[in-house]
DNA sequence: GCCAACGTTGGC
DNA sequence: GCCAACGTTGGC
């Protein structure tokens, strides 16, 4: 176990659920995940974590930055009550969005699971990444 | 336990 | 609208 904190990306559909609604809610419940990689990402979060916001879909770039607020939750939507869930809230916009286009055009993050597993919906980041990604944003 | 068929996701 | 990637299902 870490002490330090891990770094993600969550992608949403902007017209399902995006950065906006996200901020005007405060608060966001990061449920319905129905595969197992992405799970296991959500169960390995701790409060305190960072995640890139990921418009996927529309957009395609990553806008924001949310921290996870509560973690370890059973997903309310499951029956069984067996996948996970957690909490998130916005953190900061980046000051210029980064997009899959520049991300892919990137050799340093050529190994990005957003792109080597590109239906992936919760990605783990690499600190490297995360760094060289905050520095395309300009943050 | 293998693998073909099918469904879903998400970029183009 | 198409297709690649990937997961799931079901016949054997």
């Amino acid at each position: 176990m870490s002490k330090s904190t891990a770094h993600w990306l969550m992608k949403s559909e902007p017209d399902c659920y995006g950065w906006d609604q996200l901020v005007a809610e405060g608060e966001g419940l990061w449920d319905g995940v129905r595969n197992h990689r992405a799970a296991n990402n959500l169960r390995a979060m701790k409060p305190g974590d960072e995640a890139f916001f990921y418009h996927s879909n529309q957009g395609l770039e990553i806008v924001g930055i949310v921290t996870i607020s509560e973690a370890g939750l059973i997903d309310p939507t499951d029956p069984e009550g067996k996948w996970a869930a957690v909490k998130v809230k916005p953190l900061r916009k980046l000051a210029h969005p980064v997009t899959l286009k520049a991300i892919k055009a990137d050799p340093a993050l050529a190994d990005i699971e957003l792109v080597r597993q590109s239906r992936l919906s919760v990605a783990a980041i690499t600190p490297r990444e995360w760094a060289h990604i905050l520095a395309m944003a300009g943050d």
